[in-house]
RNA sequence: GCCGAAAUAGCACAAUUGGUAGUGCAACUGAUUUGUAAUCAGUAGGUUGUUGGUUCAAGUCCAAUUUUCGGCACCA
């Protein structure tokens, strides 16, 4: 006799064991009608699911986020009950809920093509639009084997073998088609209303690239098509952001395929590029560090003992002359090691902290290339502590203040943060990875941070901390990292030394840290961020003074030159063009400010500024507008409230 | 690296069943001297990524290869 206590405290008494879907009709039609699922003691479960004993109830809709999750994921079999009818010798692998929708892999001889998507898509609409219900039944592993292998669905009985410990499983019935499911699952597909299958893409069985390559199949689904709507829209506003399309429009930089992966950085690119590069440099003398420059090839010799080789020779490249074979660094910190060795230093020395603006090359794989975010040849704003155990935590500290700092100059907010710990192909032993692991998480909780565990994501020296920001489309990528490294200042590896307090020989640790990560990944997500319109500081031209007439191009000149002079990014253009034309065209350019130089200003002695986004903010005079542009400069990117 | 798709002028795109490679913008030349998102006219620009094949004939069909795009695996 279950007592249902409901979200607003109120309680409903039963005779026997109910659903949540019986809850909600006892409430009213419309709610059963509108019942996705129910919450029973904060656990989902299926309307269906039969509640025994005493427990709080919540009516799960299409209004909560579950709800529209819930129909995600019921499209996952709504895509297989649609294939199964279009190919019935498609093989069942794993359909997920993703962000804003959901996949399935699959498996057929039949290579599903973008045509195939749209004849899909239109079955799995009609599917839904009959609203049938959706049945789910709890069977018994003999009976989940035989009704899998009548169907010939390896892939799910391969996941069955696998989960040795459950003796019932769950299965969804689409009329004809059967899912295995943890669910829970729509009553009915009447709730799917607003769906489109996206892209065909490759993915291994189970993530591992030993196993066979399935195809997957890309949907979103929101709760109406208005909502789906908006999202195609969206994204299709997201793209225009993208670093390659703005990269070619604002002549930036470009790729091309004499050399794969590595950028070619025109005028206004290296000038973005030297402003990041600049700034940082004045964050390495604000906080302590010392800056070097170290040799992009150095003897193979070198990598082995720092252990590189063994781990990632395939994706070095490497150079021979002189009988000697050399490898072009893919990481700084050997070289760091080297300069650091120079010395003998005592205890009272440390933290010594190198920084370098170092340029790396690593042979990344062909398919990994992807505009700046993933190349073959990058500069990290690279950095190595070494440090004494007791101030790994301070230094740790300083490092994501440091990373805070820098990125809310750049005006980003939304930083997500990983700590990946020991992976399975290591040095070290694990009482200093225990050692090592312990210093990172315990900075991180005594920061408050809010951070994700990535097991087995760590570097094979050492754990780490990584902030990540997304790119124009929601896609993440790592850029500061923390690591802590225990291993490559031991005697066996490229031993580095302090003299300690006992006038003894130890190792000292090694925190290796980057700030922005590499500069081309992090000028990729700045483009984005920023959709190219950057803040003055960071606008490759941050003003230019347009002419209306040939009479004014004298004092556009003198103006311009004097504002160069000032440390200003300044262009002239005197072209023979309407200054219409000349505005349309620095405003595609995203140009912070246009300066218009008519009569008027020639015999006032001043510029007209319009700013970026078309408001004439008047005439300036050179003091006033040194003043206008010198304190858009500092504000740098901060978002003010 | 794996799966799938694509590659045409500087950029964005066109080119029926295989049948003379085009358009817009940019560029260049001339005219125009212009007041806040496009002045007009003209000119030039290509071995259709590369290599090979089929064919009377290939941008179009086939094969190989390179690069790019979307994912997967990888990411010091």
């Amino acid at each position: 006799m279950p007592i249902i206590t409901l979200p607003d405290g109120s309680t409903k008494q039963f005779d026997e064991a109910v659903s949540a879907m019986q809850v909600a009709e006892s409430i009213g039609a419309g709610l059963a009608k509108a019942t996705v699922a129910g919450r029973i003691n904060g656990q989902l479960v299926d309307a269906s699911d039969l509640i025994t004993e005493d427990a709080s109830l919540e009516i799960i809709t299409m209004r909560d986020e579950e709800g529209v999750h819930i129909m995600r994921h019921s499209c996952a079999h709504l895509l297989g009950h649609a294939l199964k009818q279009l190919y019935p010798d498609v093989k069942m692998a794993i359909g997920p809920v993703i962000d804003n929708g959901f996949y399935y892999d699959i498996d057929m001889v039949h290579k599903v093509t973008p045509e195939d998507l749209k004849v899909i898509e239109k079955r799995m609409l009609s599917l839904a639009k009959t609203k049938y219900p959706v049945v789910k039944k709890m069977l018994p592993r003999e009976e989940a084997i035989a009704t899998f292998a009548e169907r010939g669905e390896d892939y799910k009985l391969e996941l069955i073998n696998d989960l040795t410990n459950e003796t019932k499983f769950g299965f969804y019935f689409h009329e004809e088609y059967v899912d295995m499911c943890v669910g829970p699952h729509l009553p009915n597909m009447g709730f799917v209303k607003a769906l489109k299958l996206t892209h065909i893409a490759g993915a291994y069985w189970r993530g591992n690239s030993d196993n066979k390559m399935l195809q997957r199949i890309y949907g979103v689904a929101f709760e109406s098509k208005p909502a789906l709507k908006d999202y195609l829209l969206m994204m299709e506003e997201a793209e225009k952001r993208d670093h390659r399309k703005l990269g070619k429009t604002l002549d930036l930089f470009h790729l091309e395929e004499i050399s794969p992966g590595m950028a070619f950085w025109h005028p206004k690119g290296t000038t973005l590029y030297r402003v990041v590069e600049e700034y940082m440099r004045g964050q390495l003398v604000a906080h302590d560090y010392e800056e070097i420059r170290t040799p992009l090839i150095m003897d193979r010799s070198l990598w082995e003992k720092s252990g590189h080789w063994d781990k990632f020779k395939d994706n070095m490249f490497t150079t021979e002359t002189d009988n000697r074979d050399y490898a072009v660094k893919p990481m700084n910190c050997p070289g760091h090691i080297q300069v650091y060795n120079r010395h003998l230093h005592s205890y009272k020395d440390l933290p010594i902290r190198i920084a370098e603006f170092g340029l790396v090359h690593r042979n990344e794989p062909s398919g990994t290339l992807h505009g700046l975010m993933r190349v073959r040849s990058f500069t990290q704003d690279d950095a190595h502590i070494f440090c004494t155990e007791d101030q790994i935590k301070e230094e740790v500290q300083a490092c994501i203040d440091l990373v805070f700092e820098t990125y809310a100059d750049f005006g980003f907010e939304n930083i997500a943060i990983k700590f990946s710990t020991r992976p399975e192909q290591r040095v070290g032993s694990d009482a200093v990875w225990e050692l090592a692991e312990t210093a990172l998480e315990e900075t991180l909780k005594e920061a408050n941070l809010d951070y994700k565990l990535q097991p087995g994501e760590g570097a094979f020296y050492g754990p780490k901390i990584e902030f990540q920001l997304k790119d124009c489309i929601g896609r993440v990528w790592q850029c500061g990292t923390i690591q802590l490294d225990f291993s490559m200042t031991q005697a066996e590896r490229l031993n580095a030394v302090y003299v300690g307090q006992d006038n003894e020989k130890h190792h000292p640790v090694m925190i290796h840290r980057a700030i922005l990560g590499s500069l081309e990944r992090f000028v990729g997500i700045l483009i984005e961020h920023y959709e190219g319109k950057f803040p003055t500081w960071l606008a490759p031209t941050q003003c230019v003074m347009a002419s209306i007439s040939d009479v004014h191009s004298e004092y556009v000149s003198k103006m311009t030159k004097k504002l160069k002079k000032h440390g200003f990014r300044v262009e002239s253009d005197l072209r023979n063009e309407k200054v219409g034309f000349k505005i349309r065209e620095h405003t595609m350019q995203r140009v912070p400010y246009i300066l218009v130089v008519g009569d008027q200003e020639v015999a006032d002695g001043t510029v007209n500024v319009r700013a970026r986004g078309g408001n004439n903010l008047g005439s300036f005079t050179y003091s006033e507008l040194v003043d206008l542009l010198s304190n858009d400069i500092g504000k740098l990117g901060r978002v003010v409230e």
